[in-house]
DNA sequence: CTGAAAGCGCTAACAT
DNA sequence: ATGTTAGCGCTTTCAG
């Protein structure tokens, strides 16, 4: 039974409830949001009234006087990204369990669009948890002085943030493609501004040389299944047989344009992906990939950001603990034996 | 050139601007919202000020006194569901280009917790968008009555709605279907609540009757992946050569289930999905569906619920307009001639 | 064109 | 245990 709505325009107020009990505002307060300080008779009648007006309490003032927002906000790059999705969904999960709001922005793609939510956000939200961040290490640890952030992949100093390790992956699913008898490799680069990217390229590159394999870089290519055709056409330029993906996005993308150019996957080329997203199980053939815990990190950056805002309550230092995620290879079908002969003779 | 983060703690306010200036706040607050009714050079003095401070207005002292919070929120029942990205992200864009913030909530397809915040919400947001509600009619006029409300795919009396008319579309897709030579046609259902769901097979009725062919309803089925098995076997145990779903989800983890069962899409089996999700173009076969227009969707979503808290503000009548966005059927390879033999022959 | 003062809805001392 | 009072940061009468 929902009480009967307020009469057309003016909204219930605390002091309507405390009218229509006959005391004081500051008792219906109480009575509302520190029980234990008024009596249980008197808590009763607060709340019979309360629930009988269809009384809310107005978080904009309770925000004003309380100088928290009782709302987090995830800023991602792109949401359109399937990447994303999982984050928004374990941020959004463990930010109502946690009796939080979550506000979502899209940057798109934009350092600067990045920058100036950050300042703006300052006052209307108690803490961001930052996705692929664009911004740079200075801008990152700047901003973090002035508002409680949790950065995903990407590791500034006196920033906490949620590390997915996808560079660990990365150098399994290497292992993956030598033991199939690849022994020329390329990895399609992601954009030069993604810290990730770096970090797994250069893991990479030190696996390559522990299994004395050659491997080059193509790109970088932006993050889209656009860009995948362009990745796809690039690896045809070379004779490696087995190509590591920046993400899945990009993968599927070449997937496409592989299939348009009669390139068969796995049998003229291998295909690795990366992150595991919606999609990569059931796309043609189904995407060998690393398999990013993505909801989990969007959980684990929101209690590590309430837990540095909870901190920054106390008056401790701020923390810049890092937590890193594991990400393990998984196996379809995308990718196989190294063909026989050698690549550029293939069919194309 | 980003200005000198205020001091370790408290924040800039408009007083302080006020004080560095020499003026009154009132003097401030006008420079700064209000640029005609103050002199140029005050108002120079003023901007100056506040960018050397590097002052940010509060938005909850604002909302507090103006009665809106520049927000708006979209409720949706499952963040994962790929249905909704398209949805979030015209949303998103269109409230930013709009001057305002988007929260997200996900209802995770409980009504309770959608009319719950319903009422929370009430104070803290200027404007919902419900997507998808599994509210009933009486409970939606209601909250609507409180609070301007849009609806997607949702037809109640006195509530705007963009409706996204897939019953055209599924009609576009049986004419698909029938001209295939397609005689006896199954439609796997959505959830009992989904009011899209039941519309389309009103519509698909009526048009099976004017074609003279068969068409059976099969299901509730959940709008999941995993469902999408069920609804297989479900499918498999009728004669029917070919089968429409409520959406791609439903019908993409069927095509999973299908492949398992060695039933050849669409050689012994048409398939035709709904919603043109994020992998309906690049699954195993890809699927022929419905292509639902849902990025405009949010955005035109967006700019009906701005108007109608406009006229609210104005004191206006609320609206009960409806915005219908047509579908398209999109053909793919999913769907093809029915087989010649009779189905229960099929290889199973 | 600018200043003084009141008040949005709520909470937190400080009384009693 | 409850009432009184002040004030969070801002906008807006109302004066001047």
């Amino acid at each position: 039974m929902r009480p009967p709505a307020a009469s057309a325009h003016r909204a219930v107020t605390i002091s309507d409830v405390a009218a229509a009990v006959g005391v004081a505002t500051s008792t219906v307060s109480r009575a509302l949001s520190q029980p234990g300080r008024v009596s249980e008779a008197m808590r009763q009648r607060v709340v019979a009234a309360a629930n009988e007006l269809g009384y809310y309490p107005n978080p904009q003032a309770r925000s004003l006087i309380l100088g928290r927002t009782q709302s987090l906000t995830l800023l991602i790059p792109d949401v359109t990204n399937p990447f994303y999705f999982g984050l928004i969904r374990g941020a959004q999960s463990q930010s109502k369990a946690r009796g939080y709001r979550l506000l979502l922005v899209d940057t798109e793609e934009l350092g600067g669009v990045e920058a100036s939510y950050l300042d703006e956000l300052h006052k209307s939200t108690d803490g961001v948890i930052l996705a692929a961040s664009r911004l740079s290490d200075d801008e990152l640890a700047a901003a973090a002085v002035r508002l409680p952030i949790v950065t995903i992949n990407r590791d500034v100093a006196g920033v906490p943030s949620v590390i997915i390790d996808t560079p660990a992956a990365a150098v399994q699913a290497l292992d993956h493609l030598v033991s199939l008898g690849h022994t020329s490799i390329a990895y399609l680069a992601g954009p030069a501004t993604s810290w990730s990217s770096r970090k797994r390229w250069r893991a990479l590159q030190q696996a390559a040389k522990r299994h004395g394999v050659a491997l080059q870089q193509l790109g970088p290519f932006a993050p889209t299944r656009q860009a995948g055709a362009a990745a796809a056409d690039a690896i045809l330029t070379t004779t490696v047989t087995a190509g590591l993906f920046f993400n899945d996005l990009l993968a599927i993308g070449a997937l496409g344009r592989f299939a348009e150019r009669g390139v068969v996957v796995p049998r003229d080329l291998s295909v690795v992906g990366c992150d595991d997203i919606f999609g990569a199980d059931f796309c043609n053939p189904p995407l060998t990939t690393l398999a990013a815990p993505v909801e989990q990190a969007g959980r684990v950056a929101t209690d590590m950001l309430l837990r540095s805002i909870q901190r920054r309550a106390d008056g401790s230092a701020a923390d810049g603990h890092h937590e890193r995620l594991a990400t393990y290879l998984t196996i379809r079908e995308s990718t196989g034996a190294a063909p026989a002969s050698t690549r550029s003779e293939r069919p194309a």
